[in-house]
DNA sequence: ATCGCAAGTGCAACTGATTTGCAAATACCT
DNA sequence: AGGTATTTGCAAATCAGTTGCACTTGCGAT
């Protein structure tokens, strides 16, 4: 379920989850949530600050904002590298990205499993993986 | 091949190698190979810094260097988020990469194969993937 | 509905990584 | 050795993200 089927989230619904999360629902954070709603694929930081600006919303509020809401699991952060993080809302569910490293394109894998097998049997052990992150090129670059 | 025997590598060896990628042989370059030449994990631009201006080498000159290393594929360049790019020879071969989200600790994962494949049969192409970074907690922090 | 105060915000100044302009130094081809 | 394009050091600039602080505001309790 990672692509969103409709472009908005209710506010009594964004409300709820941020009461659940224990936290306090203000206009930044319910700007910040429907922003995330709204795309179908994460969102850098600096293009969450962009899309909050205009309303009026501080770059600082912004960014305590979206790591208010990674330390309470809302949102997912994303490391993808070149000096950007990037978010999700976190009840996408978890899968693998892919990024072009031409044209910065980012893509959910939903559709893709992984195996990671060790080929020699005394491999170090890894410990638990929770993200996992492809780069190339993409389709158009290639 | 990840891991070095030799601690060292002869100038000789580098000169060749800057010389073969059409790049002229400085201090500052012989350097940075040596550097990266001897640890046996990626280095942090950061890192490599540290290593070199003790002797005189000014870090915008490092991150020169490192750039057309990158670009002759001398180096291979890690995006491993965090604001932090990493390096390592690209003569190490391909392989993926683990980065704890606690310590930060990275582990070259040579031993270990992936096997990347569509879900349903109509999933979106990807183009070419040459970088596979897992993220998550080591052995030690979980 | 109002109150009190902890939690949240805007602003401006700060950080840490990386980049850039430029004049001086240097590698290397002849 | 000489000439020149390349490389370097230095200082200043960028860019993403953070922080201190005084001022607001959300909301549980009255
Ligand atoms: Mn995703
Ligand atoms: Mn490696
Ligand atoms: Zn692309
Ligand atoms: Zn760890």
């Amino acid at each position: 379920m990672t692509k969103r089927k409709s472009a908005a989230i209710s506010l009594p619904e964004v409300r709820n989850r941020l009461r659940e999360a224990g936290l306090r629902c203000t206009p930044a954070r319910v700007a910040a949530i429907n922003c995330l709603f709204a795309s179908p694929t994460p969102l850098s930081s600096g293009e969450i600050v962009e899309a909050l600006e205009p309303a009026g919303f501080d770059k600082s509020t912004v960014y305590r904002t979206l790591s208010e809401f990674t330390e309470c699991k809302i949102v997912f952060r994303l490391d993808l590298g070149d000096s950007m993080r990037h978010y999700e809302l976190s009840d996408v569910g978890t899968h693998a990205h892919f990024k072009c490293r031409q044209c910065g394109e980012i893509q959910c894998l939903d559709d893709f499993s992984f195996e990671i097998s060790p080929r020699k049997h005394k491999a170090v052990r890894l410990g638990s993986v929770n993200e996992v992150l492809l780069r190339g090129l993409c389709e158009a670059c290639e």
